[in-house]
DNA sequence: CAGTTTCA
DNA sequence: CCAG
């Protein structure tokens, strides 16, 4: 158990929110400045590059995208899925990085869900500009497990809806640093990210980085 | 909303 | 319907 790895990353949360039954924000739980998390991503962009995916229908998505850990997240014009090898590369995602497991894991304890061992780590990169539909993550096989989502670089608004495409979602802000999780009755909550702001940030530049671990398969 | 896919 |  490497708990060191997440003690020098961890910040003190100043607060700890809770947005609906079982949907947490911890604000500032991880360090706004990471250069640790920053070059891990680094390392697997180099593996598994950053691509806009195709969604059914033949748009692309704003957002860029890439995996790491054993089962990645993909999106083609046939639909959704998750699997072992990236389609681009027709290679094994990189590994999870021992430090991405141990933030997931701890901010998932934090949050009030234990034991909580993510096999895929979905990293989206963020440009002005782009922004994320609500939707439901609802692909992975087991939904007792939470859904931990952390924030790296440039602020953005978080829409946290209900259960049903209908109920207006609520706007909150989110910056570096900032984790939300949430599994339980929130498990399949709609959720999305508004159109990202122009800015600069110290560690990621003109991007927001968002690292999304579930346990999906 | 428009375009696609899927399936009753 | 819908991670556009």
């Amino acid at each position: 158990m490497p708990s060191d790895l997440f003690s020098d990353l961890a910040a003190e949360h100043e607060e700890r929110l809770e947005l609906a039954p079982e949907a947490i924000l911890l604000r500032g739980a991880v360090k706004a400045e990471s250069p640790e998390l920053f070059s891990a991503i680094m390392d697997a962009a180099r593996i598994s590059p950053f691509r806009h995916m195709a969604v059914r229908g033949g748009f692309r998505m704003s957002v860029a995208m890439t995996n790491c850990g054993h089962l990645g997240w993909t999106s083609d014009e046939k639909g959704y899925r998750y699997s072992t090898l990236d389609p681009e590369t027709g290679k094994p995602w990189p590994a999870m990085p021992p430090l991405f497991a141990e933030v997931a894991s701890r901010c998932a304890s934090l949050a009030g869900f234990a034991d909580f061992e993510p096999d895929a780590c979905l990293i989206n990169r963020y440009k002005p500009d782009a922004r994320m539909t609500l939707h439901q993550d609802k692909n992975e096989v087991d939904m007792s497990r939470p859904i931990v989502s952390v924030s790296l670089g440039l602020p953005a608004t978080f829409l946290f809806g209900g259960m049903t495409r209908k109920e207006r979602p609520r706007r909150i802000r989110i910056e570096s640093g900032d984790v939300v999780a949430w599994g339980g009755a929130a498990r399949l909550t709609y959720h999305g990210i508004a159109a990202l702001a122009e800015g600069d940030h110290p560690l990621t530049g003109p991007f927001r980085y968002n690292l999304t671990f579930r346990k999906a398969g």
